[in-house]
DNA sequence: CCCTGTGAACCTGTTCACAGCG
DNA sequence: CGCTGTGAACAGGTTCACAGGG
């Protein structure tokens, strides 16, 4: 039996990854459990749960190792090696991802961006040329790609999708509202802006 | 006292909201959460409970009056008026942002691009004239903004967060990675774009 | 009889508190 | 003695199952 892994404390990880490389380039080797958790305003006990969760990292009455324990969490988070990801979608937010430079820092290399309007087809973003979305499947198998950005509208977000998930595409990162109708065996996750914004919206309502 | 609610039940009045929106378009009338509860992949226990939490909107027997419906749902997300919000720092994403269709739909007006970079001021993106953000804090109390999105570098996020908050700001969604130290009284969103890539590249690793 | 609204059971993830190793 | 790792208690949210109105 695989023991299940809480989807928040997978979300956490990315937080301590991220906090954990600002302390290695600070020159910082060591922290413990209490003060890692303080600089994300989590508990100690939170920290090192998430940890234990997927390992044991830290030496009793020392801490952890940051070297050591950014390496193993960048292993499980499937980032340790460089991971090509493409872009299907060049409008305003499309442009922008490509340029994007927090990706590189994470582990992951924009390759391809991919569009259906005939007139953006061979333009270049950033220092990608613009393909026609019929030449991703190829593009996709020959790179050997396993995740994908979608930007494109939601109207026509499931059929690229589709189109995606038949490439052999394994997770996408969808930025169109509206929920996609998955096949097994590809995750989704979704970025909607205007719902964060609601969210937002709603905090206020409660307070005026 | 004041019933406590849940969070994840704002995130999915969101859905049903849009959701709504679209069954209106189409011209459907009423629906009932067995019905709302699939096309979102939801259990219909689910909804139910989550639209009684913010009140009795349901007839039994028939279901949910669409109309009334949407209405209230708008009026508690607080979207009901169109709110106005600006945008600090316009970079490749600030500026896919500024252009963005979608807030519009949802209720919400970008009236403000604000940059500290003086080779930006005065230039336009979209329809916006860029601002310094010296103008913000008088912007802001003109105009009685509320809410703001903020896409500036990890490194000034903080600084200009604060700036935000002192101009009386109430809630603010950042793009910027980090955790924000906040000021009660003022509501932080985070969108972490490469952190939701990684949670994807997460869900690769258990599988290959 | 249909479908909502809701107590109660259940479950998952968080926090507590401490045993155990360095 | 310090700090991790972890059973056990707890809390918050979800699901069940049904009472009750139309």
């Amino acid at each position: 039996m695989t023991k299940p892994i809480p989807a928040p404390a997978v979300k956490r990880l990315s937080l301590y990854l991220h906090q954990l490389e600002n302390l290695a380039e600070k020159g910082i080797e060591r922290i413990s459990s209490k003060e890692l958790a303080k600089s994300l305003q989590f508990t100690s006990a939170q920290v090192r749960r998430d940890l234990a969760t997927f390992g044991q990292f830290g030496r009793r009455g020392v801490g952890y190792e940051i070297g050591p324990l950014t390496k193993s969490l960048r292993k499980i988070m499937g980032t340790d090696k460089t991971r090509n990801i493409i872009l299907i979608g060049v409008g305003n937010l499309g442009r922008a991802l490509v340029r994007h430079r927090g990706f590189r820092r994470r582990g992951f290399l924009m390759v391809g961006a991919f569009d259906i309007k005939p007139e953006k087809i061979g333009k270049k973003v950033g220092s990608l040329k613009i393909r026609h979305i019929r030449q991703m499947p190829r593009f996709v198998k020959n790179k050997n790609i396993r995740l994908a950005l979608l930007t494109t509208s939601a109207s026509a977000s499931q059929e690229v999708f589709d189109q995606l998930a038949r490439a052999g595409i394994r997770g996408v990162l969808s930025f169109a509202p509206g929920k996609l109708q998955k096949p097994p065996g590809v995750a989704i996750g979704q970025v909607d802006i205007a719902a964060n914004l609601e969210q937002l919206a709603f905090s206020l309502t409660s307070e005026e």
